[in-house]
DNA sequence: CCGAAAACTCAAAGCGCTTTGGCTTACCTT
DNA sequence: AAGGTAAGCCAAAGCGCTTTGAGTTTTCGG
């Protein structure tokens, strides 16, 4: 059933029935409520294809999907995905996932221009030298990113949580309960959201009067694997006198893998050791549920999707205007992994970690 | 630059464009070339909507993404979604998800049917009472199930893993281990994998004479929180004389949280208890990477994605005819965390974990 | 050199919808 | 009663592409 078909049936025009669909004024309401009955007794849709041909509108917002045998999608982006489909399907669009090889991005964005198949794009994971921004910029789509580079301002809008006051605020507690040795295991540096997190400690340590060289810094993708790894190599062969007393991480993967670490080397939390994780709040890994309770930096990244969402609609209709930087507060959520730094003397006793249950 | 304005510059009608682009015989190759570079030079891309309009094809397949506050996508949809787009990258095909509330998904696939936005779909997450097969068949949308429905067959083309024949055989392992009690933190049972799954469990202790109420059986969604909590139920207040020890569980979030139970409770792999996981192969949480490597059945869930694109593909374009029923093999990929179970005598001591090391 | 087949090219008709601009009626004003 | 206004409806013109059916040119065997 088209709309010519359900037109000559209700011996309307398609404008009139066309019109009293999408509810514009001048259609008598006696009309319309026949237009709609009728509509939806034979099941009539408008055909999809021939709505976006004739408005230019696509009625989704896309995303390129870097895919390859290198580029693993993480939990974060089903997580964020989640979110953008919750606010979606308030808004009627659908979500376009464009595959493209890592290397071969632009392209994508490329065609996705020119074929107009989306009203708009969301770029995700800036990194610092990242040329998407301009591109897409040029390419003329409507854009929104989430993250920000490295410059102030380019004058585009995002969405951004304050990686660099969420580090620096968990840096700062680290250094009041005494810690003087710090590590911090983070995420690829490749990515902006890794800087500004670095940038937070070491403004802190700074602001304590603590040379920035006493932070060991590790950077590395975000998995249980290289937790574990850098933690390892941390703590494996370290003298308990002179090793680090508080750790950051940067995700709850990382930690999964430093715990797993501190298991092994006999290390217990808090009291040998402080730790304090960035929590994006995934529904299948809480910080509650580790046998240490986290503290962490909370900032749920599914929130921010629907957010994400929600701003990119209103950028592609022109409600919003102009570029507008939203950078969200992160909280510092205490709970039982940080404690004061262990005394000189009392340092690196060699306990079994069961021995605290 | 649309189709018009490319042919008007060239000199050529819309329709000889048209061929020479899209890779008819009727043209002369010359003509061809020419057309072909001017279309590069001038970043000439047709316009989606209107190729989609004038051939009746949407160029991509699609997904109903459930969305809710119950409903968390999780990380297997993440490595499954990665898999698609390896292969629909290939293929040239786009992703579109459409958001629709759990109880509503009826809703959205007649939509997609009418509105014709896309070629077929794809049905995951099988369930008992499944109602999407019929639905989406008399809706006259291509499609292809990942899993299958509980009766035999109804005549649908699906890929699904022998889940039957994985916990058959993990199970067996642990019988010829000497195992009698046994456990399995099985996901939610609404879903069909985990009742074929329940059904090989139960098989294999049949055949090995047991019966089948020696086996605890808890089903819930398969995440940390669960496995702990579920673990901590079962051998918490246990007499270890008659605790399982053998314990088979459904994914590798839900030994995450049994392990943390094991921690806690002093009880070790594969002394006290062995374990058997299935593993869907994530590239961030690897069986590998725990600090008693697990003993798991293994496939991997990411090229399932990819082989599912690829025949959906083939399917929409009539290369695939008739119902395939296609059923992967798994893996029994035995490590550290199953050994023999413990003599009577000797079970049940209380040691840190730590001993081990 | 001719005529038929092969090789090219084209105008125009859709695909199914939205939207412009105009045309009828019915209803008020003065 | 004439003129004006608003309400309600419609025909037709796109949107940018593919494809049909037909026309024109070239090629080539006889």
């Amino acid at each position: 059933m088209n709309l010519k078909q359900l037109a000559e049936y209700l011996e309307l025009s398609q404008t009139t029935v066309s019109r009293a669909l999408n509810g514009y004024p001048e259609v008598r309401e006696k009309t319309r409520r026949r237009v709609l009955e009728a509509a939806q007794r034979h099941g009539y849709k408008p055909n999809s294809n021939a709505r976006k041909l004739a408005t230019g509108k696509a009625g989704s917002i896309g995303y390129v999907l870097p895919v390859g045998r290198n580029v693993d999608l993480d939990p974060h982006f089903v997580e964020f995905l989640s979110g953008m489909g919750e606010h979606a399907l308030s808004r009627e669009v659908d979500l376009s996932l464009t595959p493209a090889p890592y290397e071969r991005e632009s392209e994508a964005y490329s065609r996705i221009a020119a074929s107009r198949s989306v009203d708009g794009v969301y770029l995700s994971s800036m990194r610092n030298d990242e040329q998407r921004i301009a591109l897409v910029r040029d390419l003329g789509i409507p854009f929104l990113a989430h993250g920000r580079a490295l410059e102030p301002s380019q004058g585009y809008s995002f969405l951004d949580i304050d990686n660099e006051g969420a580090f620096h605020d968990a840096t700062r507690l680290l250094l009041q309960l005494g810690h003087t040795r710090l590590a911090y295991i983070n995420g690829d540096t490749d990515y902006t959201f890794a800087v500004h997190r670095l940038n937070g400690v070491t403004r802190a340590m700074t602001e304590h009067g603590l040379p920035v060289e006493r932070l060991a810094h590790h950077s590395a993708a975000m998995n249980e694997e290289n937790g574990y790894r850098l933690a390892m190599d941390l703590f494996r062969d370290a003298d308990p006198a002179t090793r680090p007393t508080g750790v950051l991480s940067a995700s709850m993967f990382t930690t999964l893998g430093i715990v797993r670490a501190f298991n092994q080397l006999g290390m217990r939390m808090p009291d040998d050791v402080s730790i304090i994780t960035h929590d994006d709040v995934f529904p299948f890994l809480k910080p509650e549920s580790f046998t240490v309770q986290l503290t962490t930096t909370r900032s749920s990244i599914r929130v921010a999707g629907a957010r994400i969402c929600e701003r990119l609609v209103d950028i592609i209709n022109g409600v919003e205007k102009g570029p507008v930087e939203e950078v969200w507060p992160v909280e510092l959520i205490v709970r039982a992994s940080t404690g004061p730094a262990p005394a000189e003397g009392k340092r690196g006793r060699r306990v079994s970690p069961q021995a605290a249950e």
